[in-house]
DNA sequence: TGTCAACTGGACTCGCAGTACAGTCAGGAC
DNA sequence: GTCCTGACTGTACTGCGAGTCCAGTTGACA
């Protein structure tokens, strides 16, 4: 156990942990400490202030994200090249995914941050309104690849088509919180799938 | 302007502007006495400690949103009597009406609430949970009414299309909140009824 | 005139964020 | 072998906000 690496990365874990369960203020610094077993001034050397932890759990956050679909939509690419198709494999992968979470995903931390946002500084929020942007982008980019292919049977933004991706999860993990149920964000993924193969059928 | 009968409400009024400006726990006491105009021992005479609070905003917001979408559809309904077109309608009336708030929607306390969640005691935790759980009773009512006389042209699964309703919007809310635009959540209850024109078109 | 609800105002405790800083300790540079 | 540095520990402090306690005020109504 090379305790120096990665102490960091413990206090990150265990923070993240925490303020998914209960949001970001009410996880205090000296329940962080304890469970990383460091103390206070251990915390404070890797992190200036809550804000600077805040901003790390997003960036460490919004990266395994995007290579979480990344990873998903090339094993879908792999499965059919065909671009609809490919957008239903990875739909499907992401739902199964969420699914298999076994306590339930742990809910978004754009969201829980979003709520919360007059806590944080200019920075965290910037950091935020990018990483949707981002997905945005991305899956503006899949859907119009799409519709070169497949004409789409009713006329729709695309943007707001690529922002549907993460609000229908976003909205299916609150409901998920909300409710205490466990396959609420896997359902509305399935909907909203349902939804592309309406909207691309073939006439 | 009489002081006494309405302090309670005024409380109210403050805090869950102030709430849903920067979430529960950023929200001191001491800024609501000082936006209600009264002292601390008048706050906490009307209200036991925060998680009271929590709970009166909780139940008054749900009234509020119930109220407002009984009036919807009722209005959406006296326009047109076909289950489909009255669903289409209500959409567009709630899309029109997120979008006409100015500084756009003061955001969903469900949603605030449901991130914050360990914040709170059962009892209000309970409240979010069936007030999700009304509005998806709600939703599906409408949508088997619809399927009565359109037949799906996929399969879905009706209590999972009734809570995309509260879905959407919370979701397009978050993205709203995020992005720091305006339009996101009627953008995105817009798609959502290309979805059900699509879904219950006839064949 | 007395009662009561709706407060005001102040003093207190407690927990948490953040600051400051002095000291420890292991591992590599030289 | 010593020196230096990065990664801490430990303690003591300030300041803020929640929540408690309570004594006193005020206006309406019986």
């Amino acid at each position: 156990m090379d305790k120096k690496v990665d102490t960091r990365s413990r206090i990150l874990d265990i923070a993240e942990a925490a303020v998914l369960e209960k949001g970001f203020e009410a996880t205090s610094i000296e329940e962080i400490v304890a469970g990383a077993e460091i103390s206070r001034g251990g915390f404070f050397y890797h992190f200036k202030d809550k804000n600077a932890l805040a901003r790390a759990m997003l960036e460490r956050y919004i990266e395994v994200e995007n290579a979480l679909y990344d990873d998903l939509f090339a094993r879908a690419r792999e499965l059919n090249d065909d671009p609809l198709h490919c957008m239903l494999i990875g739909l499907k992968l992401l739902a199964e995914l969420l699914e298999e979470m076994p306590a339930g995903h742990p809910g978004c931390v754009i969201a829980s941050t979003a709520y919360q946002d007059r806590l944080f500084d200019q920075g965290v929020r910037d950091l935020n309104r990018q990483a949707i942007l981002g997905w945005r982008k991305r899956f503006r980019g899949m859907f119009e690849d799409i519709a070169d292919v497949y004409e789409p049977r009713e006329p729709v933004n695309m943007d707001a088509l690529g922002d549907m991706v993460s609000g229908v999860v976003e909205g299916g993990l609150v409901l998920q919180r909300a409710l205490g149920e466990h396959n609420n964000a896997s359902e509305q993924i399935m909907l909203f799938r349902t939804y592309l193969k309406l909207l691309f059928s073939p006439r």
